[in-house]
DNA sequence: GCTAACGTTGACGTTTACGTCATGTTTATG
DNA sequence: CATAAACATGACGTAAACGTCAACGTTAGC
């Protein structure tokens, strides 16, 4: 029961809305649900996780063609020694760039802290003089 | 010979355009460089910094319209006690939403490099079977 | 089996964050 | 002091990432 669900509901768990479920299939970033007969369209739940996932890594600042660039790296693995090979490179990369940006951000979160500090120990002093 | 610079020196130094600078002022997110008698506008040195923090907190996710309303905590110290504890909240503010976003991202990083493993592992077998 | 709720397709609209001229003025340099 | 390089201002253009509306077909609950 908990098996395939319709555009509206798989939108609603992934917390974005079916026109973006419908653009992200026109770019290729997510399969197509497959329709059983009539016109619909249904999902399996996974697509859930790759919807989320696509989330995360807008929020690292990737554009949605970045983004359609590695998505696959995290969902379909691949057949054949050769490519698993290819595949672990890539995610290697992959996981040097997010590094990167996500240092850089760490930095900055560090400095604004350093900030918050050296504040409270200004209004520290004041209190004590 | 270091003080004051033109808007072509001080967005080069930013690694933005003139272009940028201009719209930023227009949003209030940057003060307008003073005129000199002339026609033409000078900036502070600091006012790379001011940029460049801009464009770390763009990275963060944040409009230009969120940067506009938190710019001024890193800036500009507030006179008087009862406006420093004020800025103080905002800030420590500030730092929670920082705290949050900046540990999400932590998180698909961290998800990212446990995939890595998992992938490594998986050859490590292969080779000694 | 009817009706409300949901989905489909296509097209046009919107917001954010600038890019890119055009035209006139200002500044720096040989 | 002439002239190229840089700046000012205004207007229009653009790319990304969807929002929104219309017109029509599908599904689910009573």
């Amino acid at each position: 029961m908990n098996e395939r669900m319709r555009i509206g509901e798989l939108a609603e768990r992934a917390e974005v809305t079916p026109r973006t479920v419908r653009y992200y299939e026109s770019l290729g970033l997510l399969p197509h649900g497959e329709r059983e007969g009539g016109g619909q369209h249904y999902y399996r739940p996974e697509m859930v996780l790759r919807l989320r996932k696509i989330e995360q890594l807008k929020k690292l600042g990737l554009s949605l063609e970045e983004v359609a660039g590695v998505i696959d790296l995290y969902f379909t693995d691949p057949s054949g020694l050769r490519a698993k090979h290819k595949v672990l490179g890539m995610l290697r990369a992959h996981l040097a760039t997010v590094d990167q940006k996500v240092g850089e951000l760490q930095q900055a979160r560090d400095e604004l802290q350093a900030h918050v500090v050296r504040f409270e120990q200004w209004l520290e002093v004041q209190k004590k003089g």
